[in-house]
DNA sequence: CAGTGAGCGAGCTTCCGCTTGACTT
């Protein structure tokens, strides 16, 4: 029995500690967080000081009870969770939820994980830090008041089942206005001239690229300064030789990691991060979540070792990093190797590339600079005063670049610096060609997943353990999508000066416009932006997080208290709430399109409570208007009244099978062929519009064919009972719900009986594998639920459920028990 | 997974940050 308990936060990180602190200790974690607001109430009693109603959250609940019996036998408890807001509170919580008696209960901080820093830690314990914690307190209560006031608003006003957070709300801002800024883009163009003469070398001949530093604004200035140059000699004039270096990046955070696996190896940001956490349970790296660029002395002693042996020692430059944001809390160390002198790792493709990509990122972050070579030649024309330029580059040392070098999100790159030929000043050169070509303004770039989290990080909004699910929750609520968009073709003129010096115009295309995993802003992403920002321009502005963190900043400091700084944000706020409530129109975001030639009626695109639709006619007439949602594709901003028109084709009936009719329409989940009310979707090369009975026919006996292979065992029974192969094993199905067979069974041989029996029992204990799609909600015109008015609502809520819940589980509730994980 | 969209109006939805498995069909 061990005398000491220790708790940390993560069961990889209590594995590595128990090992350097013996048999005397025994070390467990709480896997973050154990205690939370109550999920389904506002859990802030906001008449009472906003005294927060904390619960254990349900999957902590088994945590909660093996920590307490640790704590039973133990002596001294000490807790070792991160030095920060919200490791303090988590110590904090673990006090409360474990009873623990303050004077056996030590709170401690490592700030390496090494031996000797373990034990320095054992040998400063102190109390828990209180305004720390009310800090946090302060900062939890915040987002859940604007949370949970903020969404109940869009539900009425926009859509049900929307969000509205600190966060998430300022992310899709981003994108919007992004947006809206490439559509206000207005390229223009100008010339840009670009040069190539031959050089006589030693070895033979070079090539030698130049342009002009000015670019002309009309083709005619162009035109003007190539007939300049016909009759020119080009002569080099000046030849300047300046030294340069390269530094290498900083080791990895998460928010670079993220940004580099998505630039070098292409990963999503949730991928990067599924990695990353594989790698470190394995114990091949360090934590996966941080904001710190400080490596710990024994990997600044091993990384050195390590590019001596490999590099010698011209190539090592010791350095250390410092984070620099001002909240830098030191936590963690950068992300890294745990071992430098593994260069690769076991494992499958995708950690091994990711583990390169951090094991070459933190060797390179401990080189030498790169030394460079810069030389710039300046051109002269005899016929004008302008002067061509040429740049080359060359590397005298390569240093850190030998292993590393960070990539750029810019897609368009400076022309290449390469080696110069040998070139002397008074040259005369020989003109191979010159070319003016038109070149377009970018408009500025669209975000990826990664590039987002840079400027959140910027803007100091989220933290390292919230970008990945920021980016996915935000794409979940249906604001934003990650998509590809094909170019366009556009025209460009060019005109050409030829080694004969003749000139000649062409006009050429090409391809722009391309767009590779880019986010881009949804018509209820835009829709509910607007509104946010017309009502709660506050909560949206980009520095509101560092306000609040300001505030926090002093809590934590003990020169303001927590419940006064939430009073003071909390009461304008929410009668801002209730006013909005009252008096705002609600958003539908509308746009007329036009007549439809017809029936003579309006055509408009608007939100509808399902998303985008379609309506032809008015919904005051009356008649009723007919409604048709917009594809996947399509957006209110963009779309022409005739694509409008075209939606109200379906259904098409396309004739029969089987003596059944078949119609082919479109759905939520795009478009389908209804056979004997069975559903077929149409593959992405199938047009609805065009479509025929053969092809339809075609994917019906496909999918039949599917089903039939997934098929089991079918007793042909009257509800419909079938044994079917999954992706997880054979299971057994009725209807649209999923039972699991129980282990030890042979799924081949059960009988229908047994099948019976099997789904008997899994609706008896209300949980197991049970699965039930719930039926769309009917409206989104609620009473109002938001915190104003609910004392009476919220009270009702409360005593219905709480007589149910009594039992302590929700499972005698034979309704839609829908299980939410992850 | 599935065909809606106004209107009766019950009872749903929702935040951010800290951590992993259990679970999925």
């Amino acid at each position: 029995m061990s005398k000491n308990l220790v708790i940390v936060e993560s069961p990889a990180k209590a594995r590595t500690i128990e090992r350097f602190l013996g048999k005397d200790y025994e070390v467990r974690s709480s896997f973050g967080h154990v205690r939370d607001l109550s999920k389904k109430q506002l859990g802030v009693d906001i008449e009472h000081g906003f005294k927060p109603n904390y619960e254990i959250t349900p999957d902590k609940k088994k945590v909660v009870t093996d920590l307490k019996k640790s704590t039973k036998k133990a002596e001294k408890v000490w807790l070792a969770s991160d030095e920060d807001r919200e490791g303090e509170a988590i110590a904090w919580h673990l006090i409360k939820v474990l009873e623990l008696n303050e004077e056996r209960t030590n709170r401690i901080v490592f700030h390496e994980i090494t031996q000797s820093a373990i034990e320095d830690a054992i040998k400063q314990p102190r109390t828990i830090d209180k305004n720390l914690v009310d800090a946090q307190q302060a900062r939890r209560i915040l987002d859940r008041l604007v949370g949970f006031e903020l969404s109940p608003v869009l539900w009425r006003k926009v859509k049900p089942a929307l969000s509205a957070g600190r966060v998430q709300s300022v992310a899709v801002r981003l994108i919007v206005e992004r947006e809206k800024e490439i559509k206000n883009f207005k390229p223009t163009s100008s010339y840009k001239i670009t040069a190539l003469f031959d050089v006589k070398t030693d070895k033979g001949k070079g090539e030698l690229a130049a342009e002009l530093p000015k670019r002309f604004k009309t083709k005619e200035e162009a035109m003007a300064f190539l007939q300049k140059c016909q009759k020119a000699s080009f002569t080099i004039e000046k030849i300047e030789k300046k030294p340069g270096k390269k530094s290498p990046a900083p080791p990895f955070t998460t928010s670079t990691l993220q940004q580099e696996a998505s630039r070098k190896l292409g990963y999503p940001v949730s991928k990067t991060m599924t990695v990353a956490q594989q790698l470190y349970e394995s114990g091949k790296i360090t934590y996966m979540r941080t904001d710190s660029v400080n490596l710990s002395n024994m990997a600044l002693a091993n990384a050195k070792k390590e590019i001596m042996k490999q590099y010698g020692e011209q190539y090592s430059k010791t350095r250390k990093y410092s984070t620099k944001s001002k909240s830098a809390q030191e936590a963690h160390e950068a992300i890294r190797p745990t071992y430098l002198n593994h260069q690769t790792i076991s494992g499958d493709d995708s950690q091994k590339r990711l583990y390169d990509l951090i094991w070459k990122r933190t060797i390179a972050s401990q080189m030498a600079d790169a030394q460079l070579e810069r030389t710039n030649v300046t051109i002269g024309i005899s016929t004008t005063d302008e002067k061509l330029s040429a740049k080359g580059e060359v590397i005298k040392f390569d240093g850190f670049l030998k292993v590393y070098m960070e990539s750029s999100d810019d897609d368009e790159q400076d022309t290449p610096k390469g080696v110069l030929p040998p070139l002397t000043k008074g040259q005369v050169l020989d003109l191979k060609k010159m070319d003016a070509i038109q070149r377009f303004s970018q408009h500025p770039p669209r975000y990826t997943e990664a590039s987002l989290v840079k400027k959140l990080e910027e803007l100091g909004i989220g933290r390292p353990s919230t970008y990945a699910p920021i980016i996915s929750t935000i794409q979940k609520r249906g604001y934003v999508t990650k998509e590809d968009r094909d170019g366009y073709p556009r025209k460009f003129e060019q005109i050409s000066l030829s080694k004969e010096r003749n000139i000649n115009e062409e006009t050429k295309t090409e391809k722009t416009g391309y767009e590779k995993n880019k986010m881009f802003p949804t018509d209820i992403g835009t829709v509910v932006n607007d509104f946010l920002m017309q009502y709660f321009q506050n909560i949206m502005d980009y520095n509101f997080t560092a306000r609040v963190e300001e505030e926090f900043d002093e809590i934590a400091m003990g020169k303001k208290k927590w419940d006064e700084m939430i009073k003071e944000f909390y009461h304008p706020f929410h009668e801002r709430v209730e006013e909005t409530l009252e008096k705002s129109e609600r958003a539908k975001g509308e746009r007329f399109l036009g007549v439809d030639p017809k029936t003579g009626k309006n055509v408009y695109v608007k939100i509808g409570r399902y998303g985008p639709i379609a309506q032809i006619g008015d919904t005051e007439s009356e008649e009723k208007p007919k409604f048709a949602g917009l594809r996947k594709n399509q957006s209110i901003e963009t779309i022409t009244l005739e694509e409008a028109l075209e939606l109200f084709k379906f259904p098409r009936t396309i004739g029969e099978y089987e003596d059944k009719e078949l119609v082919v329409s479109i759905g939520r989940f795009g478009p389908y062929v209804r056979h004997d009310s069975k559903f077929y979707s149409l593959k992405k090369e199938d047009d609805p519009f065009t479509i025929e009975k053969d092809r339809a026919i075609e994917l019906i006996e496909e999918k039949r064919e599917r089903e039939r292979k997934k098929t089991i065992r079918d007793f042909n029974d009257e509800n419909g009972i079938k044994i079917l192969k999954g992706r997880y094993g054979p299971y057994i199905s009725m209807g649209r719900e999923n039972y699991r067979i129980p282990k030890g069974k042979e799924a081949e041989k059960l009988t229908l009986e047994e099948c019976k029996e099997i789904i008997e029992k899994s609706a008896k204990s209300g949980k197991g594998t049970k699965t039930t799609t719930k039926t769309a909600a009917k409206s989104n015109k609620s009473p109002a639920k938001t915190a104003s008015k609910t004392k009476s609502t919220k009270s009702k809520t409360k005593s219905s459920s709480g007589g149910k819940t009594t039992g302590k589980s929700k499972t005698g509730s034979k309704s839609t028990s829908r299980k939410k994980t992850g």
